[in-house]
RNA sequence: GCCUCUGUAGCUCAGUUGGUAGAGCAGAGGACUGAAAAUCCUCGUGUCGUUGGUUCGAUUCCGACCGGAGGCA
């Protein structure tokens, strides 16, 4: 049986580093970050960062473990995070993995490999250049020569994934379908108990997220993303994808208004939320815990707790 | 007070030479395997401001009324 390990997942604003901590308190555990911009450094106010008063002297992995202007992956995360997770269990206590990137937590867990990449290679850039010469339908029926089932999975418009369903099959001549298939075959590396918060009903969620912006505004999320702009870090990578940093973009340039900014980081939020429900809703496993109008942190805390003892933690 | 424009989906608006209407955004649902806070797909019935009139039939034409915007005095 592999090693037990707990899991707390929910959309953003859910209360998902205060149960983590709470729980890590109580049952010897380490916080394990599974969110994709928490990784880099000087990114603090805008991804909602534990704050040392926050961690409560409980020890959290995989946060700023990765510079803004690097490019971060989910094979990179589970290489790392497994470490992470390894390190916490030779220890003896319990590894509570915690955020809202549902794609790296699932691969951490399922012991998923990725298909290899060559960062070196000039191949994805062709790629991207002839989808916009030659349109999705051509590279679709290109595809479909070596890897029919993929190529009937993807839309035209699905740049993204018909990119890398080419350049897989170009760099290692086996095709995402095989290579999907091999490693969704792999056992799992951790036997997980998945607590996934969420409000009853969505204006909470919505309420919630407003103000956590509004917060963020007030503590500096504007000069924090002047700071980063002016260390160099590039407007187009990874980090400044994040929602409330490439919003406010235009604000540093005088584009745009702070106000409008921030009404629009409230509303990326809001769809970034339904789209992390939407990926925690497929695992039939996930133990919810939702929020009512007036959140009760004693109760959730009481109701892991007995999921905690059921499961054997 | 008079004149002009305007009132259509939660919002911004298109449209119907009279046969009860459609886009964008918002919203909902879904997908996702080295960018994932990214990326992609699917979903549009609403007293067409109210009320009379003309008409086989009006959201569409005409009148009045009630909102809104602008102009003239």
């Amino acid at each position: 049986m592999p090693p037990k390990i707990l899991v707390i997942s929910g959309p953003t604003a859910s209360g998902k580093t205060a149960l983590a901590v709470e729980l890590a308190k109580r049952h010897n555990g380490e916080v394990v970050s599974a969110d994709s911009m928490q990784i880099y450094r000087h990114m603090d106010i805008g991804t909602a960062k534990p704050t040392p008063e926050e961690m409560g002297g409980v020890p959290h992995h995989m946060i700023d473990v990765a510079g803004p202007e690097e490019d971060f992956s989910a094979a990179r995360y589970v290489d790392m995070a497994a470490t992470c997770v390894e390190d916490v269990l030779s220890r003896g206590k319990l590894p509570i993995l915690a955020g809202g990137t549902g794609l790296y937590i699932d691969s951490l867990l399922s012991g998923r490999t990725f298909a290899a990449f060559d960062e070196a290679s000039p191949l994805r850039a062709e790629l991207e250049e002839r989808y916009v010469r030659e349109g999705g339908e051509a590279l679709l029926r290109e595809l479909a020569r070596v890897d029919p089932d993929a190529a009937a999975r993807l839309h035209p418009n699905d740049a993204k994934r018909i990119v890398r369903a080419l350049e897989v099959w170009l760099t290692t001549g086996r095709t995402i379908t095989r290579h999907n298939e091999e490693t969704k075959a792999l056992p799992p590396r951790y036997d997980a108990l998945t607590l996934t918060l969420d409000y009853e009903r969505r204006e909470d969620m919505w309420a919630r997220i407003d103000r956590r912006v509004d917060e963020m505004m007030e503590r500096g999320l504007v000069e924090e993303v002047r700071a980063l702009l002016d260390s160099g870090v590039p407007e187009r990578c990874t980090a400044m994808q994040a929602i409330g940093y490439k919003e406010l973009v235009p604000v540093i340039s005088g584009d745009a208004a702070a106000a409008d900014a921030a009404a629009q980081i409230k509303l990326r939020s809001r769809q970034y939320a339904k789209r992390q429900r939407t990926w925690f809703r497929h695992n039939p496993e996930a133990k919810w815990l939702l929020w009512g109008p007036v959140p009760n942190f004693a109760d959730v805390l009481q109701r892991s707790t007995a999921y905690l003892e059921e499961f054997g933690i």
